[in-house]
DNA sequence: GTGAAAGCGCTAACAT
DNA sequence: ATGTTAGCGCTTTCAC
């Protein structure tokens, strides 16, 4: 590799004739250099296409302006709109982002951890969801007082700051949709229980069903693993038992379609004579058959401001309410064609 | 934040009665240090929790070990796997990858390969389809000398090594599979002409199909824009014109699944009325209706394969096959539903 | 408004 | 096999 010698602040220093130190001013931006003096060496580095060299100002600094991201699954649409809308948004804010992956194992979380400390990120941020145990590595780094920020991965003692969709909400706003659509007789089949997303979509679901006066029979409720399979397995079972229902919301739309797929195999018509309403807006949703109406999450938007807040923990030094705080964003009806409307 | 203080390699010296450097060379497994004493560094480090500062090293060696990653979209599958692939392999190597997107606005490109380079990242990965005309940013990097590999971006003098899919090879695979079905007419929905990989394609395609006395007419060709309604409308167009065909190659798999949903739409049945093939292997071929028979990409080698060289060339300096080579991976038949074979 | 001195935590090159 | 001496390129602190 050509290592070409890069110019140094001291070779911009001499050539304007003042010291380092004021070139270190201008490139700081301090106020404190004489205008002309400033324009002078703003010139001069231009001219001789000056690169700071980033590891000497950390070095000195003790800031990298770099954070570290660590993500769980990158087949996982969820989590690389995460990434995109973290690497953006950091990227506003003058960050750069160092990615690692615990998708093959994870034990490769505290190698990565160790990885990304060494380089000194100011800040982690993990991108995962709430289902196996708390990672004490996580905790430690808390605990030690480095900022991080997780993306749908709580912990049970609030331990540091989450972001978030409000699962709550969007079971809700299904059943609403629904129940607004005139139905009467509900379905559902859920994720794995162990989610916490999961029970949250579930309770709201419920509870704007409860707030009709409709309760749903635990037979009418499916427990899917998310595939596309286990959705086709469980509206099949569903009819099997002849359980029938004229809308069901299923918990993510890969599932959803699985589930259309057996309606349809069964000779029933989806919406005509079953309407189901999914979850995530995954691309697919848009051409599935047929296009799944669904509740959409904001992925980006999650990874945006959980780079946001992390960022704002690193420079502020403390913003109280978001600390320990939980940040829930909302999530958003999209109707396509999956959904029948009686009262229309 | 709480700048907790670190240990650094002077205070692990200390501890163990030696000099700075020796513990240097115990970090660096230098094979010139006592067994004895590295031992006992060793020991003390752990005792003391010591974890060594990478921009100190970076400084004074000139070394990073970082890569820098630049996409292109995060919402096209083929680059997220990329990256997880390059993220998987770099770590194995020992490296890390900071990454960068210029999805909102090509003109990020510049203020990217800015701010990596002054991380002084040893390398760059641009991960990007051959279409719009050469980045001159790429240019000038690969002219200063700094490593770079692309990712399906090739440049017309071969600048750089490209890693990328077979498409040549991928669609003579499509061909060859329609034609051991005992298909005769055939028929194509390519996606944008400008795209080196469409014109790939379709090359392979025709060749295979020529060897065997085929050649389709124009008139069975349709452009796509790789999108789902670009199928949709292509099918329909196709059969509105009576174009009669048994097999259909489509240039990705979601227009593939739109050009489906067009043929099932006019009552014909895939693959009894006839047959689809798609290209690339989205997860959503696996369950669209009928599961998606298609030429998978391997998008996790891709990325793999092309940090790997990046490295190779880091760290040989030169390799010279491969410094400005094309390394071609070989796509893969995946057989599914939508396909009939008329011999069985 | 500007400069000099010191040092961030480590490695390289040379000594011993 | 180990230590010494110089930096790497910048920022910080304090002086003027």
């Amino acid at each position: 590799m050509t290592r070409t010698k890069r110019i140094t602040i001291q070779q911009v220093a001499d050539e304007a004739g003042v010291s380092v130190q004021t070139v270190s001013r201008v490139l700081n931006n301090r106020s404190d250099v004489a205008i002309e003096t400033r324009k002078r060496i703003n010139e001069i580095m231009l001219e001789l296409g000056y690169r700071p060299n980033a590891m000497a100002r950390s070095l000195a600094s003790q800031r990298t302006r770099t954070l570290g991201l660590i993500t769980e699954d990158f087949t996982d649409f969820f989590f690389t709109q995460v990434i995109a809308g973290a690497v953006n948004e950091a990227r506003e804010q003058g960050y750069l982002i160092m990615l690692g992956s615990t998708e093959r194992n994870l034990q490769d979380e505290p190698e990565y951890i160790r990885l990304l400390s060494e380089r000194h990120v100011e800040g982690f941020l993990f991108s995962r969801h709430s289902t196996e145990s708390e990672s004490m590595y996580i905790v430690d780094l808390i605990r030690k007082g480095v900022p991080v920020v997780t993306t749908a991965y709580h912990f049970l003692d609030h331990l540091c700051t989450v972001v978030d969709v409000d699962n709550y909400s969007g079971g809700r706003l299904a059943a609403h949709y629904l129940i607004e659509g005139g139905h009467k007789q509900f379905a559902m089949i859920c994720g794995p229980s162990r989610w916490k997303a999961v029970n949250d979509r579930s309770e709201g679901f419920n509870q704007e069903l409860k707030w009709k006066g409709i309760i749903i029979g635990s037979e009418f409720v499916r427990e899917g693993d998310w595939s596309y399979v286990s959705g086709y397995q469980a509206a099949k079972q569903l009819m099997m038992e002849g359980k029938t229902f004229s809308a069901l919301f299923v918990h993510n739309d890969q599932t959803a379609i699985g589930a259309m797929r057996a309606l349809s195999e069964a000779g029933l018509q989806v919406p005509e004579d079953g309407s189901v309403i999914g979850f995530d807006d995954i691309p697919a949703a848009a051409y599935s058959d047929p296009p799944l109406t669904t509740i959409r999450q904001p992925m980006r938007e999650v990874g945006a401001v959980a780079a946001r807040l992390l960022i704002q923990v690193i420079e502020g030094g403390e913003s109280k309410e978001c600390l320990d705080g939980e940040v829930l964003l909302q999530p958003e009806l999209v109707r396509r064609a999956s959904c029948m409307n009686h009262d229309i």
